[in-house]
DNA sequence: CAGGGTTTTCGACTCTCGGGCATAAACTAC
DNA sequence: GTAGTTTATGCCCGAGAGTCGAAAACCCTG
């Protein structure tokens, strides 16, 4: 069962990147090349012997499209795919989030789109779309994955605003800094910000303690027995 | 970049298998063919052309270990193997559940080892299982994942032993009765069940309402704008 | 058949946390 | 200085989880 004669498939590793600019946008790439030829794709490409798939990813990221600076980079899923004609293909998909402030010079062919109204895209890459989506959704209801979107240093103003992006529906920013304040996920850098045009209070500057991923609740639907550790 | 010169891999996947026994176990299976010959390893083979990862994951937990009732099937992650000494492996790992009460007869070389004392495993597999476990015991805390490895029907007692023994602590029955039951998650069927040994009030027998994944606290977090849907 | 032991079930209570609201604070513009 | 805008702080409320005790249901023994 371990004879060489079994077929063998092109490993794929794509990136469903998003960022929050007012509203929650994805990454895509017009393909200049066959198959799918001037249709519109997540960025990634093809994986090297002997290297990781989140380096390939990675090595996809920053050459094709630029993106260096990532937030946050998580696999997806995989699955086999019969969409190119002459190879198989084994597409490995990515969650890619890339932080406010970081704008990464983009290659002519490749342009952010709201998630909300997207082009046609090929391979079936919608679906990627919708499920990372859904995931980041859930990241942000328990855990800090909002790091990975929001700038380094921001007011509660701001990180509501990522959430609302994300989530769709508006978020109370003094519960938010609370709740993700008794956590410790957030806290207070002691600076303040001034609101864009007319006057009011200035704002408390916030940042994120932690810049990898931290899930608040400890799975705690039950008990874990509260003495111990 | 689509040219057929790209280095080629072997598509390959892996089970955890996991089921509750008083114990979590998972499902190790003694390889008789080199690599690693007379090693435990995760039950798993090759992938066909033309078959989806989920189908040749099916094909082999039935063909090789006997495993057909699956309760839940999940992908976890793929990374690249180098651990073959002639081909390029993408290793995609998988979760499965088995149900108390379906008892795959297993094949000679296959064993159940409790999760809390394997052998050594090959190909680092260890790190797998230990993934497994650990999105298994989120699972439980944030859904109905549990009705992957209860039996059809269950005391609460019965349920709270499979809850003890994934997420390692001392769970109410009452509690989680409750719990499961206001977010409709599990029911009672009316019938009764003694208890094992000496006598006392029987106990009433439950089921889950559904045997597909259903997250129940829909990731709020934060207010959904209570009005809509 | 009465009583003790065992297990489950039900109800009441407490505590924590999320969400909402009102008020105070801080700043700008006129 | 006053009005207007924005943020911060404190308090209240309700939902839900966790605990506890008492009642219910059953078995066994004498």
């Amino acid at each position: 069962m371990s004879s060489p004669t079994h077929r063998l498939a092109a490993p794929v590793v794509n990136a469903v990147v998003l960022r929050v600019t007012g509203r929650l946008e994805t990454l895509l790439w017009r393909r200049s090349t066959p198959p799918a030829e001037d249709c519109w794709s997540l960025p990634g490409g093809f994986v090297r012997q002997g290297e990781s798939l989140e380096g390939a990813m990675r090595r996809h990221l920053a050459a094709k499209v630029g993106v260096t600076d990532v937030g946050h980079l998580e696999q997806l899923d995989s699955h086999s795919a019969e969409t190119h004609p002459e190879l198989w293909l084994l597409d490995v998909s990515y969650l890619a989030l890339i932080p406010r402030g970081a704008e990464p010079h983009l290659p002519p062919d490749t342009e952010w789109h709201p998630v909300e109204d997207l082009p046609t895209v090929a391979f079936g890459h919608a679906g990627a779309i919708g499920r990372a989506h859904e995931r980041l959704r859930g990241k942000l209801s328990y855990s800090n994955g909002a790091f990975a979107l929001a700038p380094p240093r921001f007011t509660l103003r701001e990180l509501a605003a990522v959430y609302e992006a994300v989530l769709g529906y508006a978020v109370d920013p003094t519960n938010l800094g609370r709740v993700l304040g008794r956590d410790g996920l957030v806290a207070p850098t002691g600076g303040q910000r001034r609101a864009g045009s007319s006057g009011g209070r200035p704002a408390a500057e916030f940042a994120f303690t932690r810049r990898e991923l931290v899930v608040s609740r400890p799975l705690a639907a039950f008990k874990p027995r509260d003495g111990g550790g």
